[in-house]
DNA sequence: CAATAAATTTACGCTTACGTCATCACCGGA
DNA sequence: TCCGGTGATGACGTAAGCGTAAATTTATTG
């Protein structure tokens, strides 16, 4: 069986991104999917490549940090000086991360707190927080439109 | 005793912040110090609403959602209205660094397997990772002057 | 009082990550 | 063969959060 390919507003609809993004990414270096023709056609391990691209926005990393962590994946391991390389840039990595997951977790803890503390304010007041949050969600949703 | 004021550059630098930073803070609406003929002066209560702006930065809002909470205490809107409000995008961002929370330790899980291969690999090639790693890193070093 | 230093306003610039046309090509179906 | 849909390629627009002059006024200091 062939593998499965996938055009480019597939990709777009199942990650809930626009086919102008993932066409970005491309002018980046971040993708290089093959061409039929002039149509981009991705393969599996193009949409791997693209999930890392969406896991690292998520972590808030720029498009060019995004771009030197996929190249660890690919990068080239023949000679001892790439893989002393590779291990020197991935530790430094590592400790960045690190740092992010202490930051993370202090800034969750200070959210939270804040959110309890609302929540009780509005208890203080008569009010179910729950109740209160649908109605504003609502509410900014209809203003919305 | 007068209360303690304070020039813009006095915050700027209590904060390590520019003046420029704070005078656009200003245009948002975030501040509204008093004036001496043109000259801002910040006052403690200034001062304190500043200090939520940058708590608020650092917890990843923009200078928008800042604001709402600030205006908590002026409140145009109802107090409780405004209360939920906090709630729904503190939730939100919660919800947010949850995610990065996940993301950052998989991403972190990843970079120790390839940091162990490569180090695994110059083994197989009868060299002490740790070793090739400080050559490398003095090398990179050297380079750099 | 002259020379700096500090502040103000105005306004254009910059970066990142796309959004939004406009224009054109191509492919399959009625 | 004409049409609708999909895709491609520019190219300009946009939003956030300031940076960076430039031109001027105001304060401070020797």
């Amino acid at each position: 069986m062939n593998e499965k390919l996938y055009s480019i507003t597939e990709l777009a609809e199942e990650f809930d991104i626009t086919p102008r993004a993932i066409r970005f990414y491309e002018t980046k270096g971040l993708l290089s999917p093959q061409r039929a023709g002039a149509t981009r056609v991705y393969n599996y391990r193009d949409r791997a490549r693209l999930v890392l691209v969406l896991r690292g926005k998520r972590l808030g990393f720029s498009l060019e940090d995004i771009k030197e962590y996929i190249d660890l994946y690919d990068a080239d391991r023949t000679r001892s000086e790439q893989l002393a390389h590779l291990m020197l840039v991935g530790r430094k990595r590592i400790t960045e991360l690190e740092q992010q997951l202490d930051d993370v977790q202090t800034t969750l803890a200070e959210l939270r707190v804040i959110e309890a503390e609302a929540a009780d304010a509005l208890r203080a007041r008569g009010l179910d927080p729950e109740r209160a949050l649908a109605e504003i969600a609502q509410k900014l949703l209809v203003e919305a439109i």
